[in-house]
DNA sequence: AATGAATGAGATTTCATTCAT
DNA sequence: CATGAATGAAATCTCATTCAT
């Protein structure tokens, strides 16, 4: 955002609209327009404030960025015992954080998935950001994983990697089924804290008899 | 497409091109003008043969379905003796297939990302495809999966949903690579069948020590 | 202009619009609007061929030149018998152009004048193509002045100053006249004419007594 | 300006910033923006003092007038012994004054450029004030020229306007040199005297050999 | 008097779609 | 059947001017 006096309210505003929106649309079907008379306030604010729509873009990513990763509890799954323990315990604390900013975590997975498409600059712009949350979430993973002993055979990569797909899509499903059925509450989503508990009880120990 | 008489090779290099297009720029980005440029016909031959720039994402759609789905072989893996390998090859045959069709691929997996921001009328149309498609690809895997005798306590949609994750991670990391690297030849991947292969054995046998 | 198959007598409108708007209002007054709507064509059209406000400006400054610079018949006054015959013989067949392409003249000493107020692009590349306008102008008067023979203390480069000072207000008076009355026939000018006649020959012989 | 109570610092320091950015760039180009920002002042002052960015322009058209036309020392030149002694004084006065005030003196001839280009009803008003200006300066030169005796069949008219055109080339010329290299001095800008003197010394002897 | 956030009319540019040939 | 020039609605962005404080 530029060096402009800002009404905080009417920034809120705008910003809550364009996370909305960008994160249902996309950033090319969403309308500048559209923002503007949903946040109640005139188009020329918008790019008095933001100077362009690929500007609102990026203060939007951060916005949302800023809001998740900072609240972030860590002490709710270090004290774990297993891996399947600590896994389940992040994601359900995740998927808390999903329903509890739901239009965040919307947004920011379509960021994600929208990329290749932004405009050049934009897209050299989200790329650097995109690889820096990803990181971030791979160390707190990795944190995790340093504890754990392995059977003989099993590589620390490859656990990781099938933990990593286990995670993710459970995430998504639970993105699909906030978006779908309007869940509000965790309990509505325990099914899904279930699954992937099951799911990772049969990483930790196989799918074969023994 | 419509009750109009066609030049059955210019049908085909406006399908090719559009595939080509919309998978790598997505359906927005897509402009009429190039398709019709790259494939050497007019703009209005375009309009006229498919009716609009979403009639063509739809034909173009069933194009690249029918191409990779009328021509699957699944003797290659119905004969393997664990899952491990059931999977590890019907993946290595998958890939050969994206390497084969890579622009029917690529357009797919766009297509399936794209969906939620078409305009609503291509929107419905393409999530009714877009089930469908999922749903042969879980019989396939279901099928694989009837002949395997589970341990103790896990389920059969778990073991399903944990192969599939990794399933897709690995497809997804493919395409990244094909993409990135320029990969034509299985040879160049098969480091990614090396890695989907360990991964399963670990779904099979756990990560933990006995 | 671009690559594009172009109907002549619109381009031909447009760039012909575009002089008159341009040389009367300057670049930034001017509207793409109105030129569409005075060239009878759709703005569509213009950007199609020009590929931008700026692309139509370059455009129309370029056949302005070549209209005027192609047609100087240099034979008008290379055998004059002094320099004040010669350049008010070269200013008579100069005013007779300005007559003739009012449209172009106009754009093109606005177009000199406007250069500074350019958006930075367009400044450069007109900068550029101003320089070598003047070149061409300065060549002519440079040739023209080989023949004379000077009195002693009289330098050459003052001489030519001077001239094209004289010269310059002439011509900028007669712009004036042709905008503000509506002249048409060199007849009307004829008394311009005669002053820079008598002016050169104040010129050549002084105006203080022997 | 219009009957309100004005704070004379602020008004000084918005006429101040307008005369050299209206000078820099035209009056198009010019953002009521960043005039108010240069000045240190608010926008809405700007207008409540100015009425209109219009109304800015004139009365900063105003300002740099009086501020040059009224100090102008007449005795300067008026006991010189030959027009060119007088006119080359003059000159020197002159730039003097251009170096003394730069940013009047830039405004002053981009005023006169831009005036085609003006919206009406400042076009309208400045044209009317250029006149007057131009009279002055007319008087000026007529008033030296007086005294002078001139060779037969020389017209006085001619000879000031041959005496005008020298005298524009040179300021326009000094305007170019002080802008391009920065100059301060009188003495970096005394070539151009020497120039004027030797041109106009070809003004009175003429250039042909007797 | 003074502010500067807010406005919205208006400018340039894009691109799916049409239609005369 | 085939063309591609032409359209104009819609999008992004600018900036002089206003007005509540």
């Amino acid at each position: 955002m530029k060096d402009v006096t800002t009404d905080p309210q009417k920034v809120e505003r705008i910003l809550h609209t364009a996370m909305v929106d960008f994160g249902q649309q996309g950033f090319l079907k969403t309308k500048t327009d559209d923002i503007a008379a949903q946040a109640g306030v005139s188009k020329g604010l918008l790019f008095h404030y933001f100077g362009s729509k690929q500007g609102l873009y990026i203060d939007t990513y951060h916005t949302a960025f800023d809001r998740l990763y900072t609240i972030v509890d860590q002490q709710v799954w270090t004290d774990a015992t297993s891996l399947t323990d600590m896994v389940t315990r992040a994601t359900r604390y995740k998927i808390k954080l999903q329903l509890q900013y739901p239009v965040e975590f919307r947004f920011l997975m379509q960021a994600y998935i929208d990329t290749p498409h932004f405009p050049p600059r934009l897209q050299k712009e989200m790329s650097t950001m995109m690889q820096r949350t990803q990181e971030i979430g791979n160390q707190y993973i990795a944190g995790m994983m340093q504890k754990i002993k392995l059977r003989p055979g099993a590589r620390m990569a490859d656990v990781l990697a099938v933990v990593n797909a286990v995670t993710s899509s459970i995430m998504v499903q639970a993105e699909k089924d906030i978006a779908t059925h309007g869940y509000t509450k965790i309990e509505e989503l325990e099914s899904l804290i279930e699954d992937i508990n099951r799911q990772l009880t049969i990483v930790e120990h196989g799918f074969l008899p023994d």
